[in-house]
DNA sequence: CCGTATCCTAAGTGATACTG
DNA sequence: CAGTATCACTTAGGATACGG
């Protein structure tokens, strides 16, 4: 198990990215994607969430450890080596995002053209 | 159709209400729900959405009919009266919000407890 | 390698008051 | 009735630099 990541898995500017929802925090769903297949490293973590800073990979995992989403294990070694997993629960999550990309494959591009429709609209940018 | 709704459906402060998703912003998904009865005006939106004001509802729903999830209809009559309905595609988000509530409803309690844990456990406030 | 410490800004949200 | 106009505030998120 836990073969490596698509170290490009996850661009937030994508549109392709996009998700209807947000679970939690903004990074809180991919984390969840990007443990799907196993445990990680912090630094495994860091590629496919392109962008995303140490700070707050650090608050994302930890708030999602408080809510019994992940677990963290630190190995007391040189040098140091944390493996995050996720849990039962947070596994639950898996079926609820993927039912979220669902939608988003099938209804996200008619809802970005209604915003390009109402945005070039003459009418968008007048009388109310 | 469109019976009453009820005035207290929703109160964001109260845990019951607790989505694990959101859905574009804050209310969205709450509003959404508000119309899957049927057409609703402006006032009628307020009661159920505790404690929304009048300045959020206008910009909740200017975004949701941009995105094509809601269609405005303003009646020129005097008082003024504007209906908000539910287009295909934002119907389309109920199921999404269902499986939401569903999830909600099966392990947030456990969220929750976990989460309890943690902030009355002796390491949530020391050594890391 | 796995983080913390500071500092900062932008967005989201809300309170309050007012208007066609 | 259905909004707008201001003002104020909180917090998520990021840039950058440093530490065990």
């Amino acid at each position: 198990m836990a073969e490596p990541l698509d170290p490009e898995m996850f661009d937030p500017v994508c549109p392709s990215s996009a998700m209807p929802i947000q679970i939690g925090d903004r990074w809180t769903a991919m984390v969840v994607l990007c443990l799907e297949g196993g445990r990680r490293r912090f630094n495994e973590l860091r590629g496919p969430l392109r962008g995303i800073t140490p700070k707050v990979l650090t608050q994302t995992l930890r708030a999602m450890e408080r809510d019994g989403l992940v677990t963290r294990t630190a190995y007391d070694e040189n040098p140091p080596r944390v493996e995050y997993e996720l849990t039962d629960l947070g596994r639950t999550l898996l079926t609820l995002i993927a039912a979220a990309r669902a939608w988003s494959a099938d209804h996200l591009p008619a809802l970005l053209e209604a915003r390009r429709a109402h945005d070039s609209s003459p009418r968008s940018s007048l009388s109310r």
